[in-house]
DNA sequence: TATAGCAATATTGTATACATTTATGATAAT
DNA sequence: ATTATCATAAATGTATACAATATTGCTATA
């Protein structure tokens, strides 16, 4: 993505994130155009590229307008996504190399650190070093349709809503299901991980739709 | 997607899938309006549709790729799908209305009928034909995830050129799978009908992989 | 001869004017 | 009062001119 292309994306994206651009609003390329202080060409081009994002969804002739996701479709989300992962890290403990667990064994000290400070859990730290643990794993599995889908289906603004959410005693066996997931890492026990794993995202996914459930998007 | 953009997008496709654009080709946005006949507007836009649909791939400031895949790229496809579209069928199981099952019997059908012809077997056909079929599954799992994520990772080219390497014998014997996934559906048994599918679709890998091992794209 | 630097060229990125389509609202007929 | 029709406005779709960037190939120098 270009300077201006990914300018306009950042702030849309943003401002669809903090609510500004509640779901189903219709995003008129001049308004954005202002917003953004770019032309309309690379509007159009971040419009596009959120689109593939699922941040929005276009009608021809019509616009774009913010995507509309439902609890179903977010629990369909968390679903395909403990799969997915649950596979990534099968294949992980097959390629992952000591460099990558000394990685893992890192973020989860940190995580741990910040658990262990008083006052209010650093959500913020927790949501880039849990990010960076995925990460690590998606990429030791060596898959680019893997990375790809996973990329895809992944929504940072649902990782984020459910992660706020979460106590103390959560996170903390979040971090905890990274620990276990890192000894079956170097045990080289896919199944083992896999496992982990998918507890591991069905507890996010619990969690989402007990705090949501009452609410229906 | 507009009608230049749709023809720009068309046309550029067609070569890609026809070989008139090999992998790694790098596709000038000014060969391309020519070719196509319209303004670098569309042209431009179809190429980035053409990259979110993993036909080519996008350098900053140096243009869009014909897409590669390797062997295992594709591996990973089939394998990736095997998985969803074994969930697919037994969500399916629970959902499938009445009709959709006579649809799913009358395609089985034309396809039993185009292989008990005389001649060559019209792979044009079967293609249609599966496609629909499939099509008709994902639409009854009722998930938008699921269907938005077959649909990026089920490359045409891929499905075309893994169809028209079977011989008669091998199309008869992916036909008897459909069936067997229809009696499971009416069974209602979803373990059944995803086992059925996970065998289909990894008969297509190996199918494919015997097919090009020694070749290496 | 090999390589570094630079100029020329080609290509992508951006802005904007124009065309087409859709949405809006006023007016008139039933 | 309601609806159909049409004019107006506003939005998206398309084309093209201009700007920034990257590639290419030449020349000068070691």
């Amino acid at each position: 993505m270009s300077k201006a292309t990914e300018k306009a994306y950042t702030i849309i994206r943003e401002n669809i994130l903090n609510g500004g651009y509640p779901p189903g609003t219709h995003l008129k390329e001049g308004e954005l155009v202002e917003k953004c202080g770019v032309s309309r060409t690379p509007v159009r081009d971040a419009l596009r590229q959120l689109a593939t994002d699922r941040y929005v969804v276009t009608h021809r002739n019509q616009g774009v307008f913010v995507n509309q996701w439902t609890v179903d479709d977010i629990k369909d989300i968390f679903e395909l996504r403990s799969i997915l992962e649950s596979i990534v890290v099968e294949r992980a403990a097959i390629h992952i190399s000591s460099d990558d667990v000394a990685n893992l064994k890192a973020i989860h000290l940190k995580i741990q650190t910040m658990l262990d400070q008083n006052g209010p859990p650093k959500v913020e730290v927790f949501l880039v070093e849990n990010k960076a643990f995925h990460q690590i794993l998606i990429s030791a599995a060596n898959s680019r349709t893997l990375a790809d889908t996973l990329a895809q289906i992944v929504q940072p603004p649902l990782i984020a809503q459910t992660a706020r959410q979460y106590t103390r005693q959560e996170l903390q066996r979040s971090n905890d299901h990274h620990l276990d997931i890192i000894n079956a890492l170097e045990a080289k026990d896919g199944a083992w991980a896999a496992s982990v794993m998918k507890t591991h995202i069905i507890s996010a996914q619990r969690k989402f739709v007990n705090t949501y459930k009452d609410e229906e998007t």
